[in-house]
DNA sequence: TTGAAAGCGCTAACAT
DNA sequence: ATGTTAGCGCTTTCAA
C-alpha cells in the first residue's frame, strides 16, 4: 500500500516559514533585484529547511521554465551525442535543464517535436541538423530563441553553428592527393531540394570535394556515386564505383557509416584496404577510432559545436533583439590505417574498361 | 529584424471563435465526458482554424502535462537506445510526448535529473537502470507514476521491467559447455553495495554464471575477474584471466563493450579468437553484430522492454492504486563467430589446482 | 527594500 | 449537455 506523497511545498509555505512575502521568495529564486542580503539568507534557509523546489510548470506560465529543448535526428549517431555533451557541459553550471526528444527523422516528426517543445514553454531550442524548411525554422525561431546546428546559410531569426564541410572535404582530397592518389571518388548523399542543396552538410561536402579536386588539378578525375548517408548507401555506392571502367584508388565517403558500408563492398570485391584502395570517412565517430576498423576520418569537434550552441541560445534568451551570429568551426583530419599511397603501376594507366560485376 | 511572434492563441480565443465556453473547449481537448458530437465538431474546427495548441505549462498546473520523462545512464549505449525506441513506438499513438534527460551517471546526477522531471510536472517517469537507493526510488515513485527498467527485485510503489539476467548467463554457459568448454571464465562488474548486489543486472549475471557452472558440474572451474563494465574493464579483466596459471578457454564478458576490451587483450597476448579462446558478450549491441567483430552475445529485446515500460507507466497514470507488476522478459543468444569448440588436447586434463593470483 | 494583488492558460468542481 | 467560477504556483506590476 503505497502511502500518497504529501502535498508539494509551495512558495507560500516558504514565505510563511520565513515570515516574508511570496514576492520576496520569488525574487530570491530568480536572483532578482530588490532583496536585501538579510532577506536572501532568511528565505534561502526556509527553502532549504522545507526542501522547496519551484514548479517549472507554474513558473512557465508567467516567466521562464529554465528548460532548453534539444532536437536531434538520431540518438545512435555518436557525433550528435558529442554535440549533446558539449551542450550539457556548457549548461552544467546554469539553472537550465536540458531535455531532448528521442530521435526524430523526417520533416513531420521534426514538426511534432518542435511543437511539443514550444507547447511546453521551453526557454530555448537547439535544433541539430534539422530538415525542416527555412520558412518553418524562421517561424519557430520567432516564437522561441533558437540555435540551429549543422546547417549552413544564415538567417536573421536564429543563430547557427556549423563545421566547415567544404574545408573538411578539402582536407580529405589533399590528404589523398598528397599520398599520390589521383582517382579519388566520392559517395554523396543524394539531394534534390534546392534549399537543402545549399544548406545541408552533405551538399557542402560534395561541393568541397569538387572544388578541392579542381584545385589539385584533378577535375577530370571527379567521380561521384550518389546514394545516401547510410551503411547500405556506402555499400551500394562503393559497388557502383568499383564497377566503373576507371576504378578509383581512393573513396571519400561522406560519413563514417557510409565508409563502413563501402569497406564491406570492397572486401566483397576481394580488394584490400588500404593496399588496393584507400577509404576515408567523415565525423570521426567512435566506430572510426575503434582499433580493428581504424578509419581515417574528418573530425568535427562535436563538443565544441555543442558548447557554442548552448552559449548562443543562452545569450539569445537574455537578449532576443541582438543580431544573429553564425559560428563556423574548422575540422581536422584523423589519419588512421585505411589510407595509404596507391600501389604503383596498378592503376596509373588502367584505362581498360572492366566488365561490370 | 525579426518581427516578434504574435500573442499565443489561448483557449479563450477558441471558445470565443466557436461561440462556446472555455469548459467546452477543455473537454474537447481532453476527450472528456460531456460534449455532444456537434459541439466537438464546432470546437475542433475553431481549434484548427486558429491553429490553437494548448500550453502544457498551464495544463500541468491543474491536470496533466502529457509528458513522460525517460532517464537513462548513457545515450551512447545502443541497448538503451533500443529501449527508448520501444517506448516511443508504444507511445506513438497516444497524446503523450517522451522527453529524456541526457545521460546521467551516478547517483547525484540521477537525483538532479529526476527532480528536474518532477519539477516539470511530468505525468510519468521511466527510469532505465537507475543506481539510486531503493528508498529514493520509492520516494520518487510515490510522487509520480514510475517504471523502473533493468533492476531486479520488486517494490510496492513502482512497476518494473527486467530481462532475466540469470537465464542470460545460463544461455552463455550452456552454449560454451555444449561446445566442449570447461574452463569458462567471467568478467563481472565489481559491486559492493548490498542492495545493488541483489538488484543490479551485473550481479544477476554473475550469479547466473555461478549457478549455471554448478548445474553443468563445472563448479571447480568457476573463475571470475572483477573489474567494471567498460572497455578497459574488459581489457584488464582478460589480462588478469590470461595470466592465471590455469588459463580459460572461454571468456564470458558481462557486456559487449567488456568483450571488446577483452578481445583487445587477447589479441595482444598473441591468441586468436575463437581458436585459442572463445568470447561472449552481453546486450547484442550493433557493435556485436558488426561484421568484422561478429561477437556472440546475449540478446535482450530492448524494444520489447521499452514497449512494456511505456504500457505500464500509462496504466499506472490511469490508476495509481493498482498493484505493481514486475515484467521479466527472456533473453536469447545470438551465436556468431567468436565462439567455437576448444582446441583438443590443450586444456582437457589440466586439472592441476591453480594457486590464487 | 518590501508586499499586496492581479494575472498567466488551463482544469475541475459546481451550478444550471 | 453546457456554462460559471475558483483556483493551480508562480511572476510581475504597482503601491507603500
Amino acid at each position: 500500500m503505497p502511502k500518497p506523497a504529501p502535498r508539494r511545498i509551495t512558495i507560500i509555505d516558504v514565505a510563511r516559514h520565513a515570515q516574508v512575502s511570496t514576492t520576496a521568495v520569488s525574487k530570491v529564486l530568480r536572483n532578482a533585484y530588490g532583496a536585501s542580503p538579510a532577506m536572501r539568507a532568511k528565505v534561502q534557509q526556509a527553502i532549504d529547511e522545507l526542501g522547496f523546489r519551484p514548479s517549472a510548470a507554474a513558473r512557465g506560465l508567467r516567466g521562464q521554465t529554465y528548460t532548453i529543448g534539444v532536437m536531434l535526428p538520431d540518438l545512435r549517431n555518436l557525433f550528435f551525442a558529442d554535440i549533446l555533451d558539449g551542450i550539457t557541459t556548457q549548461l552544467g553550471d546554469t539553472d537550465y535543464q536540458v531535455l531532448l526528444a528521442p530521435g526524430c527523422n523526417g520533416e513531420q516528426a521534426e514538426a511534432r517535436v518542435i511543437d511539443a517543445m514550444i507547447d511546453r514553454s521551453m526557454d530555448g531550442l537547439v535544433l541539430i541538423a534539422p530538415v525542416s524548411s527555412k520558412t518553418r525554422l524562421n517561424t519557430v525561431a520567432r516564437s522561441v530563441p533558437t540555435v540551429v546546428v549543422g546547417r549552413h546559410g544564415s538567417a536573421t531569426t536564429y543563430d547557427s553553428v556549423t563545421d566547415d564541410d567544404v574545408a573538411g572535404a578539402a582536407l580529405v582530397v589533399d590528404h589523398l592527393a598528397d599520398l599520390g592518389h589521383r582517382r579519388i571518388a566520392h559517395i554523396e548523399h543524394h539531394e534534390t531540394d534546392p534549399v537543402r542543396l545549399a544548406e545541408m552538410p552533405n551538399a557542402q561536402r560534395a561541393n568541397g570535394y569538387r572544388d578541392a579536386m579542381r584545385a589539385r588539378g584533378l577535375a577530370d578525375e571527379i567521380d561521384i556515386a550518389s546514394t545516401s548517408y547510410t551503411h547500405h548507401g556506402g555499400y551500394a555506392g562503393a559497388k557502383e564505383l568499383l564497377s566503373r571502367p576507371h576504378r578509383p584508388t581512393a573513396i571519400f565517403a561522406g560519413a563514417d557509416v557510409v565508409a563502413l558500408g563501402a569497406m564491406e563492398a570492397i572486401a566483397e570485391a576481394g580488394l584490400t584496404i588500404p593496399d588496393d584502395i584507400s577509404v576515408v570517412g567523415y565525423d570521426n565517430s567512435a566506430l572510426a577510432a575503434f582499433g580493428p576498423i581504424s578509419l581515417t576520418s574528418v573530425d568535427q569537434d562535436g563538443r565544441e559545436m555543442g558548447a557554442n550552441a548552448a552559449r548562443l541560445v543562452i545569450d539569445r534568451i537574455a537578449d532576443r533583439t541582438r543580431r544573429t551570429v553564425q559560428v563556423k568551426l574548422t575540422p581536422s583530419l584523423a589519419v588512421r590505417r585505411t589510407t595509404a599511397a596507391p600501389v604503383q603501376g596498378a592503376e596509373v594507366n588502367s584505362a581498360s574498361p572492366a566488365p561490370t560485376e
